[in-house]
DNA sequence: CGCGAGCTTGACGTTGTTCAACTAGAGTGG
DNA sequence: CCACTCTAGTTGAACAACGTCAAGCTCGCG
């Protein structure tokens, strides 16, 4: 279940890049239509293969960004938090979604019309730096990921998404919102493999893990563990 | 061995896209300062991790972007052919390449100074969509890349290489520039596997294989055992 | 002629997925 | 309130897929 509501950026009380860009340019408010949407846990906020027709923000909650696989097996690639853009690709010229993004948790976005990004965009420089940013950025990540799954072993590419994780959440205890499946996707793992690992990390002393909420203790093994891979 | 040449654009055969944006912007030819350099190859164009300073354009010949992963092991996400952009994150904000570029045979760049590439792209809204468009199709590629190199075996990523090989140098028969070592790179697949499978396929009668000439006799069947995976 | 890079083949061992069966807890309805 | 079902988690065992090692080959080049 999800509703919608038309807010006027003036009420919102994030006060975004794209809020900024407008200001600066001095622009209307009213040009714009932000269409802001609520979304339940495991809902699809957008949806690979299907079109792209509004910039996504990330206002409230969280998500993960995934690619659909074969097999219905997906990839996670990384986890966000507000502020972000969950539409980045749709900044730029790209006709289709290539990913998935589904929320973790009771989440808030704000919608904006493609074509008013573009507008900004284009006649405000800072905002599109701002945007470049963001998008080397992801891609850069993007890439690293691709070596991590591929080249390391599931040790690693396990050890990988804890230290992840604290960082996201800026702390080495941390409630994880997501099941162990989707930690799994989030490291290329099979569940199974997930369950074995953390018992492992358990039973060696480098995690405790207590249902959904896992304490690192032994940071600088775990660190070392990711680089061996 | 590589030595450099000041070309002016008026000189230069190739009109790319950047040459069409100073005509559409009306501007003198002389604010930009290409230099042109020319690569044996096995040189590299462009290399992880050192600082981005000049969008580079290929001018002539063809290479291959790469990812340098553990125990260097790299990874090829593509292979680049006149006219594309080398540099292609070096339009946006990243300070470091995250990947590296080396030829695949002699070629022939074209750099130019990043703070003229930004000028133009703020200036030209054509422009900026072009980058824009050949940046989200990168993008895309690379996220359905890491889904056949997780998910299918090697039999599907490497019959995924020869029809992308396939479709590069249009045609079903051609010559690779690649070694096996590096056909085995561009599907995370090792060298010795790549030799099994290439002798599987032609027992099969989907290849010929004669040295470097690579003929695809079956392609439908190639097809269904790039997407069986 | 000899050397080295790229290629080739077989044997082997590791890694990680998959299957199957079982447990615990949460939610549902009689 | 108890049986149920459903989901998430857990464990063990078997198997397949690949990478790795080792050894030998061929060809081009100094």
């Amino acid at each position: 279940m999800k509703f919608k509501k038309n807010i006027s950026c003036n009420d919102c009380k994030l006060k975004c890049d794209i809020y900024q860009a407008l200001s600066e340019s001095g622009k209307d408010f009213s040009i714009i239509n932000p269409l802001h949407v609520y979304y339940d846990r495991h809902e699809n906020i957008c949806k690979q293969g299907s079109s792209v027709t509004h910039a996504i923000y990330l206002v409230e909650g969280s998500a993960k960004l995934f690619i659909e696989g074969l097999n219905s097996r997906n990839i996670t690639l990384y986890i966000m938090t507000p502020q972000s853009y969950i539409g980045l690709l749709s900044f730029f010229e790209t006709p289709y979604y290539s990913y998935s993004v589904k929320a973790l948790e009771d989440s808030h976005i704000c919608m904006i019309d493609l074509d008013c990004i573009k507008k900004l965009y284009i006649e405000n420089h800072n905002f599109l730096l701002k945007l470049n940013k963001a998008f080397g950025k992801s891609v850069s990540s993007i890439l690293s990921k691709i070596i991590t799954l591929n080249q390391k072993n599931i040790r690693g590419r396990i050890a990988d998404s804890l230290l992840y994780l604290s960082k996201l959440y800026n702390n080495d205890q941390f409630t994880m919102l997501l099941s162990l499946k989707e930690l799994g996707e989030l490291s290329a793992i099979s569940e199974e493999n997930v369950v074995r690992l953390l018992a492992e990390f358990r039973r060696e002393g480098i995690l405790n893990v207590e249902g959904k909420k896992i304490t690192i203790i032994d940071k600088k093994l775990l660190e070392k563990i990711s680089e061996v891979g």
